[in-house]
DNA sequence: GGGTATTTGTCCGTATGTATT
DNA sequence: AAATACATACGGACAAATACC
């Protein structure tokens, strides 16, 4: 019983959730109601509900009451199909995301030429402020908001090869990849991710809609794809709301699996 | 100016850590400071400090004051080093982490014996019911908690096969993976990792020394892993606290990278 | 469309407890 | 022991969003 008041509620209506006494999308008790039957003061209710919100148990709606949150139905991305079939990821994401009958859809890419970054310019091999191509799209699916993704080029793609639709702001429907290795010869034979989560940014949390209070995370992923030299081409971005997605990645694994 | 007050604070100072004027490890003005120059109540700057909190940004010590947090230096764990050397996880992780200087430690394994949940008896392919090996184990990095891994076998490697070890409370040194492909032949030819990101649980909570309010997430790996003839042979799932683990998964990348 | 009741959101002030210095 | 700073808890007032008549 040394436990505070208002963590004793929280815990409460936690294991209520989870025996399923407060189904998913059940109305929790108001917040009035919680404070007579616990002989506590609505601010106190409130700390509780504000724990249960954090820990992404219930959303509450105002002039209508908190609610248990329904279970979110996940999108799965194969973050290894892309390298065996060299389709690249913008013709991938098109591939997996109708195949879990949805409906794809990316914005037009907004390109820049920017001098690379510190992480950029190490990833792509490149020596700190040298110019590279940014193509940055947002993709939603069944029109909501999935992911953000921006890839980085080194400009000699297009100044020493002439990979000029690079830099045109325009969808590069086949996907850049294919692009680069059908008229350049540049061939994504190997990639390394790395993974990270963090909180989200303004952006994101804008783009994704989601709460203010950041509790939502995000799942980042950079990749570096290389090519048949063994050379950096592409470092790739792309950012997820970690609630609604999950990932997959395989290593040889039999047909079906 | 639509925002709340609390918003405004909060939003206020968040810029002042990301542009540095907050540094890392700063402390930041006590409550009443903060409430003093924007003329609001304790309460209210409570409020503000209470979403940084929750954006991981800050952390408030009961008698010494509110500081920016450092940031963590992470932990890098690469998912797909395993299969490439059939060396099996355990084995693998010494590797990893002894590569990073640093200290690796896991416990004995707690072994239980239990009838398959749906979600272990789908991925080893299994009729639901079916008696599982079940080996728990905590892992450390210089002494801090690292990570939790649990992995489920079928009894019948037990049972029909003989694999006899698999049921002692005994650290296998040379691992699972390669104890099965010495004496039984079973090999680990492919795996298939599902990832995901969610809260933590109590016992995630306590054995990581995670925040109460459950604003750190738990980073998830589910790995199914086949044998020579396609069959899955184990599932192993591991959990790691976000704040302080990388990841990272390749394809064919070129040496050194 | 308007008005009203309900419910959560914001903000205030105060008091007391607990951890640290 | 005393001072400082955050943690818990109370209660009240009004605003904003929603639902319903």
């Amino acid at each position: 019983m040394a436990d505070p008041l208002y963590r004793r509620i929280a815990d409460s209506l936690q294991r209520e959730i989870e025996r399923g006494e407060l189904a998913e999308g059940a109305q929790l008790p108001t917040e009035q109601e919680l404070a007579d039957t616990w002989n506590a003061s609505r601010s106190t209710v409130r700390d509780a509900i504000k724990q249960l919100t954090t820990r992404a148990l219930v959303e509450a709606h105002p002039g209508q009451g908190t609610f248990v949150r329904r279970k979110i139905i996940p999108i799965v991305t194969d973050l290894s199909a892309t390298h065996d079939l060299g389709t690249g990821e913008a013709a991938q994401y098109y591939i997996d995301v109708r195949r879990q009958r949805r409906t794809p859809r990316s914005t037009v890419p907004r390109v820049e030429i920017q001098p690379a970054k510190e992480l950029v310019a190490s990833e792509l091999a490149l020596a700190p402020g040298s110019q590279v191509v940014l193509r940055h799209q947002q993709r939603f699916v069944d029109e909501e908001p999935y992911s953000l993704q921006t890839s980085f080029y080194p400009m000699q793609l297009v100044t020493v090869r002439g990979a000029n639709r690079l830099i045109e702001a325009a969808d590069i429907e086949e996907g850049t990849i294919q692009y680069l290795r059908r008229e350049f010869g540049v061939e994504q034979v190997g990639y390394r991710d790395v993974i990270t989560v963090r909180t989200p940014n303004v952006s994101e949390t804008t783009f994704f809609l989601l709460p203010e209070d950041g509790h939502v995370a995000i799942f980042e992923n950079f990749r570096t794809s290389y090519d048949q030299h063994g050379e950096p081409i592409r470092l790739t971005v792309t950012v997820y709301p970690a609630d609604r997605n999950w990932f997959i990645t395989s290593g040889n694994v039999p047909a079906v699996g």
